[in-house]
DNA sequence: TAGCCTGTGATGTGATCACACACCAGTTGC
DNA sequence: GCAACTGGTGTGTGATCACATCACAGGCTA
């Protein structure tokens, strides 16, 4: 049932303990890490002295730790108040796009008039990865690689606020699509929106990007929605 | 220098000992209150125990609640990783008025297509009283009301997503704009642009709204940039 | 056998303590 | 007189402890 038994499973391993950094900074790194890599299953519960065990710690930087992700919603405070992994609803999925679609779309405009060839040399080659990752059926490296040129996009919207909303959504619908595609079987047929956004960055046509992303953002969401679940009820509801 | 000395500056008066709510809840609703009343200067130092004192609590809900704002980014974590409150220039207000006329334009043209007449009623009593604060130069009521006013538009959205992140921003610029507001002469000439959002709200045009709502974030922002710090630097430097 | 009740474990919460580091002023040496 | 050192103070950080609460299992009683 894990999604990928062979990816590292926060341990202490990641924590170097670099003196410069607190720990609860590398608590923090870790679990949004761990995350993002869809080692959670969405639902789960995720405990102080659970994870502070895991980790090696005490249960203080945990503490600090999740307390920045739940502000950053990437947990849920049940009522318990206990943190809990979010559920993403299709018809959140949904809402998330429409703000994805402001957000991003704003940030390919901008990029448009902004970006330097060097960026967009490297934004093709990134496309080239996601390609060949989807034509191998690589999920992991589908979504980190398309992840990765996306933000090389966003970052040459040189706006640190629009990038760190951005990350702050990304963050948000992260765990559940990497343990979706960890999960399902991957359709590896997205790839192709990839290149209508490079075209129109290379044309330096700032209306023309917006478009890309907005259809980039769009198709994929059609074939994302039928995959996730309606209600927010942990899963597994039907058996046991 | 400070800018109201009649408001309630952060004691543990407001910290109602309810036995649900934790008490580190309530502490960040404080220190949020008061941030957003511009009751901290701009880049002023915000320590664990010197609000631990103020309060009358221990340091550790001050950590929890000062961890969630630093998270939020309503404040910032200096070199020596203590707090501030983020100095907003007029170059990051001007990147993040970019956001907010995306954010928040997105959220008026949705409104204009579901919102109720109850809630265009409100708006107009708001409007109201948002004009009459601005004719009495009252700067508290005014900055309050015309709050409320643009976030009851914007709930009628009904996207908690996106209310949220326009919490965010709010939050992000609120303690820099409000203590501006105490501090400086208050024009009282900005009412002027909340009518067209209603009118638009009113006839159910979403691009209007959109288009008011732009308007309404571009007027306010010529008018403030020019008031705003143009470098981080804590004020102040010139004497004493 | 069904219902309640209690014990136990796990959970978040808050206080307190010890520690390392940074800053600042006063002092001492040149 | 000026610079370097040195002490104290304040800072965040992390560990540990005590406590209230909740869920659940197990047994007891009707």
């Amino acid at each position: 049932m894990s999604p990928d038994p062979s990816a590292p499973g926060l341990t202490n391993a990641n924590l170097n303990g670099n003196g410069d950094t607190p720990l609860h900074e590398n608590v923090y790194q870790e679990i949004r890490r761990s995350l993002i890599a869809g080692q959670f299953q969405p639902g789960e519960a995720v405990t102080l002295r659970g994870l502070a065990g895991k980790l090696g710690t005490s249960a203080m930087p945990v503490r600090e730790a999740l307390r920045r992700l739940v502000a950053e919603r990437a947990l849920d405070l049940g009522a318990n108040r206990t943190a809990r992994v979010p559920i993403v609803t299709s018809a959140k999925y949904a809402e998330i796009c429409e703000v994805r679609i402001a957000l991003e779309g704003l940030a390919a405009e901008k990029a448009a008039l902004l970006i330097a060839d060097a960026e967009l040399d490297r934004i093709d080659g990134l496309c080239a990865e996601v390609s060949a990752a989807a034509e191998s059926h690589d999920a992991a490296t589908y979504f980190a690689k398309n992840q990765e040129m996306h933000f090389s996009v966003y970052r040459a919207a040189r706006s640190p606020l629009l990038l760190d909303m951005i990350e702050g959504i990304w963050l948000r619908v992260g765990p559940t699509l990497n343990y979706l595609f960890n999960d399902i079987r991957f359709a590896g047929r997205a790839a192709a929106t990839n290149a209508p956004i490079v075209d129109a960055l290379r044309s330096r046509q700032g209306s023309a990007a917006r478009e890309a992303i907005t259809h980039d953002i769009s198709h994929a969401m059609v074939w994302l929605v039928q995959h996730l679940p309606q209600s927010d009820e942990p899963a597994g509801s039907s058996g046991t």
